[in-house]
DNA sequence: AGCACGCCGACT
DNA sequence: GTCGGCGTGCTC
């Protein structure tokens, strides 16, 4: 809020003589002027000059054409006026043409999305593409329609028609593609794919397209975008039966009613265990606020974001929902985002990203499972959903209710401040269902059960059989793919490392035996010998959940195992194998954090954590915090049906907190420690951090300026600590060299005021700086 | 983020 | 001899 004072980059008092402007007037110190948010990654908004015929067509949150560096942009007008240049005038273009005749986004929304950046320290121009559908971003359409003509601007050209690639029918035999082309011309042999879609299968593709198009390689064709094809909302869903509300549910909706129905700005604290029937709740709430003639969002986990979870908000709300999410194409996107704006849908359901939708009148915004990690945004502007939900909601004076079974400690400080009220639903909705019995098995103390294997203990290899013999399922839990996490000599001890980062390389076989880095995808054939020392002697060393998945297959050849991560299903395909997990033609899965959420499969009795200390040992402090949530998020999958489950936690620390408390079903008595700890340690949220990352292909280079920003941060962040520099845990990745420091501080200007010296820190070139505020991943 | 400019390797 | 690789710098 505090940084519109920025650009001073105008030399006070010294008026430059406008050359253009107003010639007639002699001594004229004002000049028309717009502040434009656009397309880059740097920090303020862009000062353009209004042509006199313009003026009073450019308006707060228009979108208009202009030229920026060699290129025309997008940009949307932030401020309009007539006043002292903001910067030399001789350094402004003008304003090429103004799109929209209304502002492209609700006052509500585009100040909410100001303050957003502002907090986050981050470009005005990101913040607002946040919010802003790739169609509608887009120039380049509407320069197609315009002949590069700027003047003439016609109405709605913008995102009617999609980009398509195809293969050419004769292809040119001069050149032979290789590399990025090479894998958009086999991403294309399936078929034309459009610009968007070819995108998402080779990252970066666009690049190569025009270039294999100058060749000939590949044909670009303009083509109506096709039919709703969502899988989301595929066929119409009839109306749902209320179900009875339990007396805990019942308070929860009265309390969060009233406020509605007063139109009273308020903040919840939902808590209740898994299948508690939190999700009734924001039906509820959500079906009161359309009666009140007022519009809702609801945020769900990536990975929860099911057609199930769809259809039950379809067949209670009808059909004003629109669902936004990343499998969506540019064109459903588009089409959500219109029916938003236009008041048609009144509900947007979906992933952190439908915090943005522009809804018109909010009055309330629900945030599923607030705990979960993939609220907030890594890459661009690193932005908290959860956080920026209680903003968008305090704003505009709605109703903001946070659910979870393990809140975060973030949540619990605010209910402890008294600025959320805590609601909490003690037991699962239907009765039958009990919490499972939790057994923690001490793996340094019991002996392997298959194949020598440690993470296939004996306890658990017995658990197994008898899940099999009761055809019920079991699912087990690895935070780990690939075969084996490294490839070690026997002779010489070397590890094969990744060249381009710190790490070391894992050993995939289910494709074909290949070593690949988790970080950068660099992937190379599976040496014979060792790369140092010659041996042959090497050996695979740990298990990841292709071992896993092998062993139980040799061990119980009756049974029907399935592997569930990454490298099996990308995004919506998951959804299949789950599918095929509910109706039993499965028996035993096997797979990272994708088997971990909200799915309801009645039929597991069995959960196995192979490995609970994996996520103990980050070099974190909320690493604790995040097992806690995993543990008890993953046994929450045992026992759902009428049978009483059964968890096993595997772990060489089984006194550990997060473990003891999570075997417990204990989340105050795991909040309580946790709290005492942070509170020691002066960590969040018991203070506010942020971390700077700098990063360079010359480590000296990256050391170097991190010591210079992090001085900076020391000088003017008065009476905030600076906490480093130090080298990142991962000091190399894809090549470049990587330090950080901490900035921390009870006082959040303090915090603000040092911060922001880093932002405007003139920039090394050589280097990279990215600033995270609140951050969640501390790697 | 784009986009251009600019300086070193494998092709006609 | 050129095409093109990506390092470096700039955008009101």
């Amino acid at each position: 809020m505090s940084g519109d004072s920025d650009d001073v980059s105008a030399p006070r008092g010294v008026v430059s003589p406008p050359p253009s402007a107003a010639p007639e007037s002699l001594g004229v110190t004002t000049v028309w002027q717009a502040r434009l948010a656009v397309p880059v990654p740097l920090g303020q908004a862009f000062t353009y000059l209004v042509p006199p015929e313009l003026r009073d067509r450019v308006k707060r949150g228009a979108r208009v054409l202009c030229e920026l560096g060699k290129r025309k942009v997008l940009g949307v007008v932030l401020e309009a006026g007539e006043r002292a240049p903001e910067i030399a005038v001789e350094r402004m273009k003008p304003i090429a043409a103004v799109v929209d005749a209304e502002p492209v986004l609700p006052e509500e929304l585009l100040s909410f999305l100001q303050q957003l950046a502002s907090y986050y320290v981050a470009p005005i121009g990101g913040a607002i593409e946040l919010s802003l559908p790739a169609v509608e971003r887009s120039a380049a359409e509407l320069l197609k329609a315009t002949q590069g003509e700027l003047g003439k601007v016609p109405a709605k050209v913008v995102g009617r028609w999609v980009q398509f690639v195809a293969l050419a029918t004769q292809k040119p035999l001069a050149v032979v593609p290789r590399g990025k082309a090479q894998q958009v011309l086999t991403a294309l042999e399936g078929g034309a794919l459009s610009a968007a879609d070819l995108e998402k299968q080779v990252p970066g593709a666009r690049g190569a397209v025009k270039r294999l198009a100058e060749l000939g390689f590949v044909e670009l064709t303009k083509r109506e975008p096709p039919p709703e094809t969502d899988a989301l909302l595929g066929a119409p869903v009839t109306p749902d039966v209320p179900p009875e509300l339990n007396p805990a549910q019942a308070a929860a909706v009265a309390a969060i009613t009233q406020k509605l129905e007063g139109a009273e700005r308020a903040q919840f604290l939902l808590e209740g265990v898994t299948a508690s029937g939190k999700t009734e709740v924001y039906l509820r709430a959500a079906k009161r606020t359309l009666e009140l003639g007022k519009s809702a969002i609801v945020l769900v986990p990536e990975i929860a974001l099911t057609p199930q979870l769809v259809a039950r908000f379809r067949a209670r709300l009808g059909d004003q929902i629109a669902v936004m999410h990343s499998a969506l194409s540019d064109s459903d996107r588009h089409r959500m985002w219109r029916g938003l704006r236009s008041g048609e849908l009144r509900i947007a359901v979906g992933a952190r990203s439908a915090l943005f939708a522009p809804v018109s009148d909010l009055g309330l915004i629900c945030v599923d499972e607030e705990h979960d990690g993939s609220f907030k945004q890594e890459e661009g502007v690193r932005y908290h959903a959860r956080d920026m939900a209680l903003l968008r909601a305090h704003r505009a004076g709605a109703v903001c209710v946070l659910g979870s079974a393990t809140p975060s400690l973030s949540s619990v400080a605010l209910v402890r401040e008294g600025r959320l009220l805590h609601l909490r639903l003690p037991s699962r909705a239907r009765a039958a269902s009990i919490l499972p019995t939790v057994e923690v098995v001490d793996i340094r103390r019991v002996g392997p059960g298959i194949a020598g294997e440690k993470l296939l203990s004996l306890p658990l290899t017995r658990a197994l059989e008898t899940v099999l013999a009761e055809k019920q399922q079991a699912i087990l839990f690895l935070n780990r793919r690939g075969f084996a996490p490294s490839l070690v000599c026997e002779a010489c001890g070397h590890v094969a490392e990744c060249p381009h980062c710190s790490v070391s390389l894992t050993l995939h076989r289910a494709r074909r035996s290949e070593l690949v880095c988790h970080y950068c995808d660099y992937t190379t054939r599976v040496p014979e010998r060792c790369q140092k020392c010659n041996s042959a002697a090497l050996e695979e060393e740990g298990a990841g959940t292709e071992r896993i998945e092998s062993l139980l297959t040799e061990r119980f050849p009756q049974a029907r195992i399935a592997r569930l991560d990454r490298d099996v299903a990308a995004g919506i395909k998951s959804e299949k194998v789950l599918t095929r997990m509910r109706e039993g033609e499965i028996d035993i899965l096997v797979g990272t954090q994708m088997v971990t959420k909200g799915h309801d499969l009645p039929n597991v009795t069995l959960v196995g954590v192979l490995n609970a200390d994996a996520a103990l040992s980050m070099p974190d402090f909320r690493a604790a915090e995040r097992s806690f949530h995993l543990l008890v998020q993953v046994a929450g999958r045992a026992g759902r049906g009428s049978v009483k489950g059964k968890v096993l936690i595997q772990t060489r620390t089984p006194d550990h907190p997060a473990i003891a408390f999570a075997a417990a079903h204990d989340v105050t008595g795991f909040v309580e420690q946790e709290m005492t700890l942070r509170e020691e340690l002066n960590y969040p949220p018991f203070s506010r951090l942020a971390l700077v990352r700098v990063d360079a292909v010359q480590e000296l280079h990256a050391q170097g300026a991190a010591e210079h920003l992090a001085r900076i941060a020391k000088k003017e962040g008065q009476g905030a600590e600076v906490l480093g520099p130090a080298p990142a845990p991962l000091l190399r990745l894809r090549n470049r060299y990587r330090y950080r420091f901490l900035v921390r501080s009870s006082d959040r200007v303090a915090l603000r005021a040092a911060l922001l010296a880093v932002a405007r820190a003139p920039a090394d070139h050589k280097v990279r700086v990215a600033i995270d505020v609140d951050p969640v991943n501390m790697l």
